[in-house]
DNA sequence: CCCTATGTTCCCAA
DNA sequence: CTTGGGAACATAGG
């Protein structure tokens, strides 16, 4: 379900509702998660985003380390009903936060702060087109696939690659190595302006994208490509194509992106 | 029954 | 060794 803009909406959501504040009780219900311990009676610190990947920094140099995946969603609580699908429950003296996931892809662990983690760049902070032409140069993967790939940039999913390359006008399908330095400074625009939107929209509730609140986002409203196939592309009026690329749904408009057979 | 789904990892073939 | 495709994970909805 969430990509950069979403969990980005839910770490600052969190730090507005946790920060400061001490675990009174976590119960792991879905055994699939492991065990969850050592949490209990900690202090929260700081909340933190690298990616796709969501973490509370506790008192003693520990970590909760969750990536939601497909399906996963963080609900804030400050009353208790039991919700389908809860998977984990850590409660506070003012609420509780609960891990809801129907696919049960989402994973928590419990680490040492400190170890970096084996994922690029964070897409927001740090999407440095001059070092992604470089890398792209021994690359042959379409550009979609390359942006998406969370070991060279991280945060960038589905959705807002598709936007990201309707934006900066480039055939997904094109070969990452074949790029130009112009080509990049243009994603790199893309890359910004398209994160940024959605953050301030909360992210896409195309789907069942919820916030921490159980709120939708609004970005939704403002897709230029994602989920419309068959309508008219707002630039040229083209009608935007569908196709998959590496099992994954691909919008595009053919007359701006240049790709009429991919 | 078919297909689809905002993610990641593993296996296998070219 | 690299790349790319597909399956797997598990569940719901059209």
């Amino acid at each position: 379900m969430p990509e950069l803009p979403e969990i980005e909406t839910l770490c600052r959501q969190l730090r507005r509702v946790i920060v400061g504040a001490e675990i009174s009780q976590a119960h792991t219900i879905d055994q699939k998660l492991g065990t969850i311990e050592r949490i209990e009676g900690k202090q929260v610190c700081a909340i933190h985003r690298h990616g796709k990947a969501l973490s509370i920094e506790l008192e003693g140099n520990l970590s909760i380390l969750f990536h939601l995946r497909m399906t996963g969603r963080l609900l804030w609580q400050s009353t208790n009903s039991l919700l389908p699908h809860t998977r984990l429950v850590i409660s506070f003296p003012q609420g509780r936060l609960l891990l809801i996931d129907v696919r049960r892809f989402a994973t928590v662990t419990v680490r040492k702060q400190g170890n970096s983690l084996p994922i690029g760049k964070d897409s927001l902070e740090d999407f440095n087109p001059p070092h992604l032409w470089d890398i792209a140069q021994y690359s042959t993967l379409p550009i979609k696939s390359f942006l998406m790939d969370q070991h060279r940039i991280a945060g960038i999913g589905n959705i807002y690659a598709c936007e990201i390359l309707h934006q900066a006008r480039i055939d997904p399908w094109r070969r990452a190595s074949s790029l130009s330095h112009e080509n990049w400074q243009g994603i790199g625009k893309a890359v910004g302006k398209i994160l940024k939107r959605a953050i301030a929209g909360r992210g896409t509730s195309i789907s069942d994208w919820r916030d921490l609140f159980g709120n939708k986002g609004e970005h939704q409203e403002h897709l230029l490509v994602y989920a419309r196939e068959g309508a008219a592309c707002y630039i040229c009026k083209e009608t935007i194509h569908r196709r998959k690329l590496a099992g994954r749904g691909t919008y595009y408009c053919p007359t701006c992106q240049n790709c009429e057979g991919g």
